[in-house]
RNA sequence: GGGGCCGUAGCUCAAUUGGUUAGAGCGCCGGACUGUCGAUCCGGAGGUUACGGGUUCGAGUCCCGCCGGCCUCGCCA
């Protein structure tokens, strides 16, 4: 047998067994006359001693070096008074080798696991097989397997099936870019990789499996971020017969349930709902951190009043005045500071960055003086200020001023701790705009997808404010991430076709990217509803980590490379010649 | 497509306004050592400063290009 327990198994009650751990060689202490092993597996780190009369044991040991692959066969003793190590959960005892077996050397690692100091992330990513030895990283995919384990739990006892949709389906060139495969047996035709299997989970309500989930690899050839890979997994969910309460319900139940198994934490429900339109005003943005207040303020009624040219002006042009009050952090930002975040305002499009600074009472700044006694009494109780606070205004359009408002107030708020870092706070956000303008294109999108159900009372804005209408849709936001997305989707393919127009998909194009979709909407179609969430990101947020790549064993650069294997990478000519596909790089 | 930061020994970092032979800790190699757990002590090896140009008497440092990494705006139905 090549081991009897873990090297995180072993406790004082064990003491006297024979026993034998395996593992990988964590740490050596040659003492000359004794030698001591830390040795580790994923459960943890067990320490070996090698006493010279044991001659062979100690002959290995000798030879040992860090990751060798190495047995060890003893009994288990204490450690005894002084001796004992608090950092290990198995600090209290170690076993006695009588026997030691190399199962493998290794060469010089290029960094060690057990380290406390990080390698810098590309070495990390060409070595991942020696990154994930590391405790962080194993505790970050055993969190994941646990939550995915979890969530299908859930969903199992709900009535739920898992289903698989294919990996190889139609493209359709609306959204994000398609990662593309290329048939073999079609020459000069091709896959896409699903962006999600939205469509065919759909199809799957037709065809009568009304309760669906699946844990989804997707795909989308996007520029990349610190929570954006290229492949991520969506738990994705279906159901028919049912309207949006329902999935609200469902999905508040599967974060209860998550809350508790995760973090043994009892979730208050109903999750907090906020529309899209509460969310704008209130934080500026449609993923609103809820961790911390410092909500956005209008103060247009008062900017249009006062005699700052540059307020007025932007009220006059139809935009809008608005700032944040951060309490206690006059003070913190000094004239440096606040150039700081003009410049981090301007990033969001904005022109500059109003401030004032309560002191004695009163408003201190440059423009105050722009300000009559009223307008400045107006302006502190709208944003309620106190002495020591720092207020800070953005002019510009409705959307500049969210966007830049949005990141300051996420900024500042992490600046000035503001929140626990290790709390989370979920809410839904609501009755998104189902269409936006596109400004390249001079025309209307559909805001989430073209799939999604609008608010009936809305339709009659249809034609005349567009902007208006809103969607049955839904976000589930946590910690300022959008972290699930979902809709009510249309089953009339009247309605379908309606909204297809709307956006310029005239019928012919409907019928060649999306007939099989109108096929299947004609023949009886119930009503549906789902949602998808971000499996990397909920597993990121549970570890109160914000790097996507911490939670994915094999992740990818923001360049969509892989450091370790080299992908992408040149194929031979001859797969390209049974693709019939030519190649054309520009040569740099 | 745009903006910003970064690349020096195997690793983490240092190196004054451009100035002598590019240093330290860890790791590695050799030696000593019977209770360590960041073992300790002695000795040693290890560098195309990512790469290619340029400016200069002189470049790790300044300039241009290029490769790679990270953050970000746009983008992500």
């Amino acid at each position: 047998m090549l081991r009897t327990h873990t090297c995180g198994e072993l406790r004082i009650g064990d003491v006297g067994k024979e026993v034998t751990v395996s593992g990988w060689v964590d740490s050596r202490r040659d003492h000359g006359g004794l030698i001591f092993i830390d040795l580790r597996d994923r459960y943890g780190i067990t320490q070996i001693v090698i006493e010279p009369d044991q001659a062979a044991a100690f002959e290995i040991a000798q030879t040992l070096r860090s990751e060798f692959v190495i047995g060890a066969t003893g009994k288990v003793s204490p450690r005894g008074e002084g001796f004992e190590n608090p950092k290990h959960e198995t600090g209290k005892v170690e076993v006695q080798a009588a026997k030691l077996e190399l199962f493998n050397k290794s060469r010089v690692p290029p960094f060690e696991p057990g380290s406390s100091s990080l390698p810098n992330e590309e070495l990390r990513l060409k070595y991942r097989y020696i990154d994930l030895r590391r405790p962080q990283l194993q505790k970050a995919m055993i969190l994941r397997h646990k939550l995915t384990k979890a969530v299908r739990d859930y969903f199992d006892k709900g009535g739920f099936l898992e289903i698989e949709t294919p990996m190889l389906g139609k493209s359709t060139p609306e959204g994000a870019r398609d990662y593309l495969v290329p048939s073999r047996v079609h020459p000069g035709q091709f896959y896409a990789l699903p962006q999600s299997p939205q469509l065919y989970k759909q199809l799957l309500m037709m065809a009568g499996y009304d309760r669906y989930m699946q844990i989804a690899r997707c795909f989308r050839d996007e520029d990349l971020r610190a929570d954006r890979q290229p492949e991520f997994t969506q738990i994705d969910v279906e159901m028919a017969f049912v309207e949006q309460e329902d999935i609200l319900t469902t999905i508040d139940g599967l974060m209860a349930h998550l809350f508790k198994e995760i973090r043994n934490e009892e979730l208050p429900l109903p999750l907090t709902r906020l529309t899209h339109r509460e969310a704008m005003e209130r934080f500026g943005s449609d993923k609103p951190d809820l961790r911390f207040a410092m909500e956005l303020q209008d103060i247009g009624e008062i900017a249009k009043e006062s005699s700052f040219g540059v307020f007025k002006e932007t009220i006059a042009n139809g935009g809008r005045v608005r700032g944040i009050c951060a309490k206690g952090a006059a003070e913190k930002y000094s004239r440096k500071g606040i150039d700081e975040l003009t410049e981090f305002v301007k990033i969001y499009g904005a022109k500059g960055l109003a401030f004032f600074k309560m002191k004695d009472g009163k408003l201190e700044s440059s423009i105050t003086k722009f300000f009559n006694e009223d307008q400045q009494q107006a302006i502190v109780s709208k944003f309620g200020a106190e002495n020591g606070d720092l207020i800070l205004c953005v002019a510009d359009s409705n959307k500049v001023t969210s966007a830049a408002l949005a990141a300051l107030r996420n900024r500042l708020g992490k600046e000035l701790n503001l929140y626990d870092p290790s709390a989370m706070k979920v809410a839904w956000v609501l009755e998104f705009p189902l269409y936006g303008w596109n400004e390249e294109d001079q025309k209307w999108d559909a805001e989430h997808h073209p799939f999604c159900s609008p608010i009936k009372e809305d339709l009659q804005y249809l034609k005349t404010d567009p902007g208006r209408v809103r969607a049955q849709s839904y976000d589930l936001v946590c910690n300022g991430y959008e972290a699930a997305s979902g809709s009510v989707r249309i089953h009339d393919p009247e309605v379908q076709q309606q909204v297809f127009d709307f956006i310029g998909v005239t019928p012919e194009v409907a019928q060649d990217r999306f007939g099989f979709l109108l096929d299947a909407l004609s023949f009886g179609a119930p009503p549906h509803a789902g949602i998808a969430l971000g499996l990397d990101r909920w597993v990121m947020m549970f570890l109160g980590n914000d790097n996507i790549r911490e939670v994915i064993a094999f992740p990818k650069t923001q360049k969509a490379a892989d450091q370790m294997t080299g992908a992408p990478s040149d194929v031979d000519t001859k797969q390209l010649r049974d693709l019939h596909i030519k190649t054309d790089v520009p040569k740099g």
